[in-house]
DNA sequence: AATGAATGAGAGTTCATTCAT
DNA sequence: GATGAATGAACTCTCATTCAT
């Protein structure tokens, strides 16, 4: 039973980590409350992470490595899909899994601490932003193979497209406080946006 | 002349407190590196701020109220000026301004901070949030009403418009150590995006 | 064999100890780094020493013993020998088993850690120190009886004549690094000093 | 007089930590402490020096440098005196400097740090070692060419003449708790033996 | 007997804030 | 008004020691 704490111990940490650096950011995040959270000692913490930041470095890694693996995988499963339904899934699944669930504060932290730590904006563009721009690429490309449409300049710069997901996370984080903020409005909104300018007639 | 410099002190703390705040964000940013580039003693500082964060708010106040004087009068000076013509000044003074100047800093700065400190979001919301995007609703309804084109879901969203400004000044800031960022394409893509979603042939 | 690995325990961590704490002293010593070199776990160094401190003492008192046990047997074996050789065999003991061998860091440990730990100076003068100058009291006032030397004030203080070995040990440990040190040279220069201090020339 | 402590801080500081590290070495010298026996709080330690290891090389330093001044004018100032003389000087000098004060402390220090920092070896080498040993070596070297005296195999290690100093320094520190240790009675022995080695006869 | 995960007191260092000058 | 020396609470990280397994 030892044992299979010890096993888990990691895990733990690493979740209380998550926690508390999406709630405070890496500098204000305390050693000392991570540890409470996950219910160990500090020095506990020291076993498993050698500083503070190869914690923060670990809690980063864990959470956005399934996250991409997901969305692939999802939106790649079927080959015979209109390449304007995939749009709108990858479209669906950001908004879902991103933008509308507390994995925004994700996109927050690497925004906020990115300039402090250049590991972490390397990892996030080539771990996530990448491979996230090139999935939408690669639906626009089939989508004018298809003569589905015209994605034009869109196809250099996916990240117009994704660009107000990003910004919906942002504001349900930072003006919700003021202003309600319906993200499944927005959502639809957006999509409806996209439609238009490349040309679909949105069905219902 | 000793009495200009008395007058100038406060101003003076403000400009090296913004430089200060961008660079570093609040918590990393040192009072005593303020002073520095102030050319004063840390006390000088406190004689005018009571506490780090007050200086931080007046340094947010003092450069976010000028940004929106000057956007609302560009954009209204002309009144005959057709909608989408307005809509494409809107776009480009936000890029040149904000995304393509140091000034994103800010943007990020407020970001980051926002979620630590509710005046500020409450403040950006208020100030400069929602009159930059009833700015931009009017000229979408002024568009409607002359007929240039249609607006649809957009004018409950016009963030959706903005988002691809936003994000362009924020990938300028993580990513353009990893990858170069060319904020010229961009926008120009981002701008026949938009011309193309609200049925507008680009000209040149 | 089980129980031989258990009998060898003490005595192997003991060996593990003595290296740790020649090469970083008492304080900088790790009883992780001991345990590991020894091959047991951490635990099982407190099941054979209450402390680290218990551990240090044993590693000194095992260490000390037989070095003087070898020194005494070694001179005093040729009971014909005249005093002056016997003072020089004195002497390349010394350097060789001592300040020409690893064993010179043990002279070192005692002199850093005595101070705080009367334990150690009261044990390495008592049982080490003592003997060793009793040892050349004795043979001096050998050679004195027999005529072969006058030794004058030093068979009050035979640390005259072992000062030059200790030093060396300790040069050889300090500015080894910053200047090459010549044992043999140096001890060759003090044993030439010696005899014609006792006006024995030398032969050859 | 505010300005007037601010001249002293680092002085009193320095005061402190020489007493503090000559108790306790490096690695058990709380910072704390010397702040208390400098009567500051620990902040204003570090106003003055960065690290704790900074402080120690500037307490070290400051220790030594006036020492060796103080031996080289001392010795040389009299140009006509006998070598003998002059030798006979350095060696009462080092006793009473070094040997015979709670300088011997420094000594020590120098012996049971030095290993783990080689600035504090390469330093002691080169400012205090070197400059000793080519001071003895200059008025044996004097001595000789006088005709006062036969120096030999000396020249190349006059650290033989020393080291006999160096020993009383370490005994007195390691052992006076165990067994009186007379300094003066130690340094008549060793300056007879020198003067018995060199072949002069001691007057009085 | 042996393990090694866990502890927590305590170390060095930082920095917003105060206040005597 | 202005200074900048001084403070001390708070932080990250270390390691001798303990104890459930």
């Amino acid at each position: 039973m030892r044992r299979r704490r010890k096993d888990a111990r990691p895990t733990e940490i690493v979740a209380a980590a998550r926690a508390v650096f999406l709630e405070n950011g890496f500098a204000s995040a305390k050693v000392d409350e991570i540890a409470r959270r996950a219910g160990v000692s500090k020095g506990t913490v020291y076993l498993y992470f050698p500083t503070k930041e190869a914690l923060f470095e670990e809690t980063v890694r864990a959470d956005f490595l399934p996250l991409m693996e997901r969305l692939t995988t999802l939106v790649m499963a079927d080959e015979d899909m209109p390449a304007i339904d995939q749009l709108r899934l990858v479209g669906e699944t950001m908004y879902r899994e991103i933008a509308g669930s507390d994995r925004r504060l994700i996109t927050h932290l690497v925004i906020s601490e990115g300039p402090r730590f250049p590991w972490l904006t390397e990892f996030y563009h080539r771990e996530i932003m990448s491979r996230g721009l090139n999935l939408i690429r690669a639906v626009l490309e089939r989508g004018e193979a298809r003569g589905e449409f015209e994605a034009g300049g869109l196809k250099n710069y996916p990240e117009i497209l994704m660009a107000p997901t990003i910004v919906g996370a942002l504001f349900a984080i930072l003006f919700a406080r003021h202003e309600p903020f319906d993200m499944d409005a927005f959502r639809a909104a957006h999509i409806e946006f996209v439609m238009r300018a490349l040309g679909v007639t949105e069905k219902s």
